[in-house]
DNA sequence: TGAGAATGTTATTTTTTTGTGATAAATAGT
DNA sequence: ACTATTTATCACAAAAAAATAACATTCTCA
């Protein structure tokens, strides 16, 4: 989140919560529904009826249509239902950015718009990568997975790591479904298997974008 | 200035601001000498040079002929010197709106009025395209959508924010709607169904236009 | 106001993705 | 070299997503 955030504070339940965002001024509030304290709905209530509106971004469990209807009547901007990924909580922040805060807000999507390496691109915004000059298509996991991990080159992650960050906390798997994305992804981006160039094993912990980014 | 306007953004700085300019279809621009980042004139000139003809409202402090005549010459369409009133401002951006936008009160640039590609021509004024040479009918919401999903070819966008752009912020309701719409568009402008060329489905994550434009 | 068109929704079928299990290969420790 | 552990590979079935078609509702315009 720090990629987004000046400056990020947690509460610690509801009704410290309800009192931070009254007494500042915050660009956005994420909210849980299910808090100590003070019920999620009834705090973003209470602050529209006490016309602060900042935006909201409610989290939840529960995912039935009555659940979303009511958080968004009473006034949440968007709706995350667990478990999501980091990368989802990431992009709904920021789409709430670019939609209230207008001025600030277009920047941040724009940046970081391609990344690129030695026979490598991966165009973001339009969810494509370019190896050895033309284009391979991926799926959603593919693409995700190679682009959150290539966004940390020479950082090692755990497979463990990389399910809470892509999969989405929570989210109940395997290690070894990370270990099949990997082998997709090298057969697309690999092409000589001996000679490894962008996703290496860390024998006994897991894997590591090795490339140079080149801009 | 909401009342001549549907919606107003803000660039925080020259940069984002030209690359706003280019990226959409803007009534008016209204675009500061002195900025951060890029200069108002270079813009300007930038906009031009790539075949943008937003009208464009110059503010400056400088109040000088030479400026006047250079702001003009390079291709800004009225300039007013600070201080100004919000009346002023307001009465200017009117003034560019009759004189540019006059019988549609709409659509903006002389430029890009008609979307091309191949075996596809999107009309704008006329809300008509010509597909494979001749004619197709188009319901409004089908055009609307085919209009801005071609406006940004290769962008990915997702159900959600088709709904928000096509159908407007806060506008509830399902995101499978977007599907039957795709597909009604697609068994009108595309053929061969083996081999799509417009509406490109990005599996778990939404649509992207995929042709290239001519102009 | 009423017929026809446009749009939104639901149900069903088809397609694609992705998680998992079985097995082979590789690595490290002894 | 042998064994235990970790990782790679592959095929397949389950799950998820999307296409399609049929239906219902809303909107338009004569």
């Amino acid at each position: 989140m720090s990629d987004i955030c000046d400056k990020v504070e947690i509460a610690s339940d509801g009704i410290k919560g309800l009192q931070m965002a009254l007494d500042r001024e915050w660009s956005a509030i994420v909210l849980d529904l299910r808090l100590p304290g003070m019920d999620g709905l009834e705090i973003c209530r209470q602050l529209r009826a006490k016309g602060k509106y900042t935006p909201i971004l409610m989290l939840t469990a529960k995912s039935t249509e009555l659940d979303r209807v009511l958080g968004l009547e009473i006034g949440a901007d968007d709706y995350l239902t667990k478990p999501f990924s980091v990368m989802e909580l990431v992009a709904r922040v920021k789409a709430l950015f670019r939609r209230f805060n207008a001025s600030t807000g277009y920047s941040a999507s724009k940046q970081n718009k391609v990344l690129k390496f030695e026979d490598l691109e991966i165009v973001v915004e339009e969810r494509k990568i370019i190896y050895q000059g033309k284009e391979i298509e991926l799926t959603a996991k593919e693409f995700d997975l190679l682009y959150f991990f290539a966004s940390n080159p020479e950082k090692v992650y755990k497979r463990s790591q990389l399910l809470d960050q892509v999969w989405g906390y929570g989210h109940e798997g395997y290690e070894h479904t990370v270990n099949s994305h990997m082998n997709r992804l090298r057969n697309k981006i690999e092409s000589d298997p001996n000679n490894i160039k962008y996703i290496k094993t860390i024998w006994g912990v897991g894997y590591k974008f090795i490339a140079k980014p080149l801009n």
